[in-house]
RNA sequence: CGAGGUGUAGCGCAGUUUGGCUAGCGCGUACGGUUCGGGACCGUAAGGUCGUGGGUUCAAAUCCCACCAUCUCGACCA
């Protein structure tokens, strides 16, 4: 490729208004080009990167037993009545009427179109395991796209399901796809990435995981034990919490007058934060009549992801304006709000000598003791797990990461099987319902994943499995006849046996070495005046900076061994 | 959905507070010339409905109103 004719262009000034940092390279460096808000263009380099992902995913699913098909983007209402998902997923899931006033939407997933696929097509136990797979366009409507490509609306995303008879049989498939991403990861060049427990979400289902790059652009907390192997996401994460201790007193109330937050309310009464007892409220999606109320400890915060499964429904953060509650004096002593849910916290079971709210105005009440007070609640674990509680499994103290979720497994079960009506014969003739699995990376995100980990301050760094050319052939002063005849001849030798991006433009050093290094093109070969004296060219090493002087004639056997062992590298 | 920022040439920006006549700068682009192993220099030229609509005014990029787009933060502690 000649980068005279290459669509796209290098630019010198930073874009405005992104502060991640690959992000900003891959604009500035021709990959990208925005349409509108989380919707993008790929120019060529970028697609040339997509394209290679989508390949190395496309040889593991292979390997797994998986067959590509390729279903549609656009899907009738209907089949995702069925699920229930038309009414279950919010705005996120893109609605229209074609022109027939026929309701239709976008496919954001694919586990009703892939149930639809095989539900006549799979009849027998004897078929499965079974897995069918896509590398096809999503949308999703997300409230708010950031970090470039790592959240948009529009993406390439593969997405597999397989089926299965029996549930030894589904572990056991679940754990070579498990297998299988953790090659793909690796291969497309991918470094600090970890596999971590989480939670099902829309998905349904019991058991999932998420494939997590750590980074501090991740926009997930993920809890990790550094003495075991205990991982998780914050959403699903649990811990032991080394409870605080105080005096038992009698319950008693005091003035607070107008301290409501729970720092004003320490200040005042010269107690930490763990000592109070916090209340959180919520609606429930939907109904408008109920309010959840969670009482917490005062230095924990609600999970509303296990706040979700516990309530059975979506919650969102009530405004208490028309509600009968006291705003910053509600508290778990003497309340009585009709149509209320009161939820507590396993952090504070056992726990005595606490601050709540009086439940009016300018009071709190202190020395509650849960067990005393309040002796027949049930406790519910609907909180963070806070940096240093201790590991559920060993013990020890627990750590938390960002990471970006780079790829998801779930374990589904038969909710979709079921609820479409989709069952295969068993040896004894009986009629079941399959048992089904789904599994996604999207491409997109993982192009801008590994160029995030990867980057310098001076651009872009490809891994040499993914990167749009390896190697970056640049001639300096093509205006000299030697070096442009030598570079056109080198030109056409090299580009037989390598991805060559040959920057054949007659302009100064600065630029095209300056280009060659933001582009992150693995490899820089250059020839100039002073190289050709000696007969010499200079290999650059993108990664490293290491400079090889090589004559021109052993050029193309240095270039194959540098590429075949990163390569060998990457493939393990 | 809430808060804040931004919108002027392909890209990056100044000009807006205090309205003024042909709207500037740098980069990039085209042509000519000198340079040239780390974003060189000189000359010439092309390129703009100042986000959109409305209003105030003799006069609006500038003041007022509405809308749109985009970026960042938040969607969580009572």
């Amino acid at each position: 490729m000649r980068i005279s004719k290459l669509v796209g262009e290098r630019l010198k000034d930073s874009a405005s208004g992104t502060n991640v940092k690959s992000h900003n390279f891959l604009l500035r460096a021709g990959y990208l080009k925005q349409v509108c808000n989380g919707i993008y263009s790929l120019m060529p380099p970028a697609q040339l990167v997509n394209l290679k992902i989508q390949n190395i995913i496309r040889e593991e699913m292979n390997k797994v037993g998986g067959q590509e098909v390729l279903m549609p983007v656009v899907m009738p209402k209907e089949m995702w009545e069925k699920s229930g998902r038309y009414y279950s997923i919010g705005q996120e899931m893109v609605r229209f009427k074609d022109r027939n006033d026929h309701d239709m939407l976008l496919g954001m997933t694919h586990e009703e179109a892939a149930v639809h696929l095989c539900s006549n097509t799979i009849k027998s136990y004897d078929q499965l395991p079974y897995m069918i797979y896509q590398i096809q366009t999503k949308f999703r409507d997300e409230a708010r796209p950031r970090a470039g490509l790592i959240r948009v609306k529009e993406f390439t995303m593969k997405d597999a399901y397989s089926f299965h008879y029996d549930k030894e049989e589904l572990k056991d498939y679940y754990q070579k796809v498990y297998e299988s991403y953790n090659r793909i990861f690796k291969r497309i060049g991918m470094k600090n990435f970890i596999a971590v427990k989480s939670d099902t979400g829309m998905m349904g289902g019991e058991v999932a995981h998420e494939f997590m790059l750590l980074t501090d652009i991740g926009e997930d907390s993920i809890v990790i034990c550094p003495h075991c192997d205990y991982k998780a996401n914050m959403e699903v994460a649990t811990s032991i919490d080394q409870k605080p201790t105080f005096d038992d007193t009698q319950l008693q109330e005091v003035f607070t007058g107008d301290a409501k937050t729970i720092d004003e309310v320490c200040h005042l009464l010269k107690i930490q934060s763990n000592q109070t007892i916090k209340a959180v409220c919520y609606a429930i999606v939907g109904d408008d009549t109920n309010t959840v109320v969670i009482f917490i400890r005062g230095d924990k915060e609600v999970n509303e992801a296990k706040l979700k499964r516990v309530v059975g429904k979506e919650v969102a953060v009530k405004d208490l304006a028309e509600t009968g509650f006291v705003k910053g004096n509600i508290g778990c002593i003497n309340l009585n709000i009709p149509n209320t849910k009161i939820i507590y916290d396993t952090s504070l079971k056992g726990l005595c000598g606490m601050v709540t709210g009086a439940n009016k105005e300018g009071y709190h009440i202190s020395g509650v003791n849960l067990s005393r007070d309040l002796p027949n609640i049930e406790y519910f674990d609907v909180s963070k797990v806070n940096e240093g509680e201790c590991c559920p499994i060993c013990g020890k103290p627990l750590t938390i990461k960002k990471g970006i979720e780079i790829g998801n497994i779930f374990q589904l079960g038969t909710k979709y099987t079921k609820s479409m009506d989709m069952t295969i014969t068993m040896p004894d003739g009986s009629l079941v319902n399959p048992l089904m699995a789904c599994y996604g990376i999207g491409a997109g995100r993982a192009l801008a994943s590994v160029a995030e980990e990867s980057c310098d301050d001076k651009g872009l760094v490809w891994p040499m499995s993914i990167t749009p050319w390896q190697v970056y052939f640049c001639p300096l002063r093509m205006d000299d006849e030697n070096v442009k005849a030598t570079a056109e001849k080198l030109n056409d030798q090299l580009t037989q046996k390598f991805e060559v991006l040959y920057d054949d433009r007659n302009i100064s050093a600065g630029i095209k070495l300056t280009d060659s290094e933001i582009m992150g093109i693995p490899l820089r070969v250059v020839i100039s005046p002073r190289s050709l004296q000696n007969g010499q060219a200079e290999i650059t090493i993108r990664k490293s900076g290491e400079k090889i002087m090589i004559e021109l004639d052993k050029l193309e056997e240095k270039l194959k061994l540098l590429i075949a062992t990163e390569m060998e590298e990457l493939n393990g």
